[in-house]
DNA sequence: ATACCTGCAAAGTGTTTGCAATTGT
DNA sequence: ACAATTGCAAACACTTTGCAGGTAT
């Protein structure tokens, strides 16, 4: 997995981790969410929101919790919960739920949605994406008159490796 | 939606209800599976599958301990989780996730998968099946040389008539 | 007779919330 | 200054579990 060339001026402004992908992009739309809403930008903000967009994986909310422990800047589970819900609402993070007990969450990069398929044995999770797919779930809503606004699609079953093993 | 022309003898011999789709086979699955397991067909899980079986909607588990309350027969919070789980296990049942805190589960037909679209609005859910986009789905697990054991597509939106009222 | 089951109430688990102190604008 | 935010711990909501008594085969 290909890191960025480079890191943004707005990314180091934040201080620490890795960035990935269009940073600078993902922190002003979370800046101007937070303008039209009233609310702040805070350390604990900038903590989570650096922290979720150094990295590509899914994750879920405790492995956060963890990981922001390794950061100079403390955050509690609440606040960590509470950001997530935010960037939820600003559309730059995604609630997945993969069937196991925990929500798992991803960051979305705009334009650029996919559909995953679950190892229900390693837990291992592959991201696809396919434009035939799309479409034909354009046809159905259409049909439907259905006016969708996010879908979600996983392929439960064991991933090439796993399968293997069970021969 | 159309009621089946007759009651099954199996259903009948569960008690109460209204038995709808192949009942009698989904409860030779089940006892197939109980006598498989070394588990007993007890008055409680008699119960719980007659009252899944006896509608064609998705439930809660709440509600489903609800239902079963105004049946003759006492069946415990506890035991109509466990059941569930059972039903699961011989694939009678299937777990869905609709974006709501509390777990919907619906009784499956077996050959008769299908998708849903969730309205945001008003919760109201429309089932699918679409054999293009099985077949789609298959060929993507077998680029990734993947094993599916199931899936599940939902997508989010608002239905025609909450969408109109948006208008 | 002997597993297996059930109901109860207590324990879990992941997540949310009330409140007093703190912080960003 | 003032409204928004934080951390803490307690509360929550849904689900699971240990155990003593009951039940199906």
């Amino acid at each position: 997995m290909a890191k960025p060339s480079s890191t943004s001026p707005v990314a180091s402004l934040l201080g620490g981790g890795e960035p990935v992908g269009n940073f600078a992009a993902n922190k002003s739309i979370f800046l101007a969410f937070l303008v039209r809403k009233n609310l702040k930008l805070t350390r604990q903000r900038q903590a989570v929101v650096n922290e979720i967009f150094s990295d590509n994986g899914h994750f879920e909310a405790e492995e956060l919790v963890e990981r922001l422990k390794k950061t100079r800047t403390r955050v509690s589970r609440a606040t960590v919960y509470r950001t997530l819900e935010l960037l939820q609402e600003c559309q730059l993070v995604e609630k997945l739920d993969f069937g196991t007990p925990r929500s798992f969450y991803e960051h979305v990069f705009p334009g650029q949605h996919h559909d995953h398929l679950i190892c229900t044995r390693c837990g291992n999770v592959i991201e696809f994406h396919n434009d035939r797919l799309e479409a034909l779930q354009q046809d159905i809503c259409a049909n439907f008159d259905f006016h969708e606004s996010h879908h979600s699609l996983r392929i439960f079953g064991l991933c090439s490796k796993c399968h293997q093993q069970t021969q």
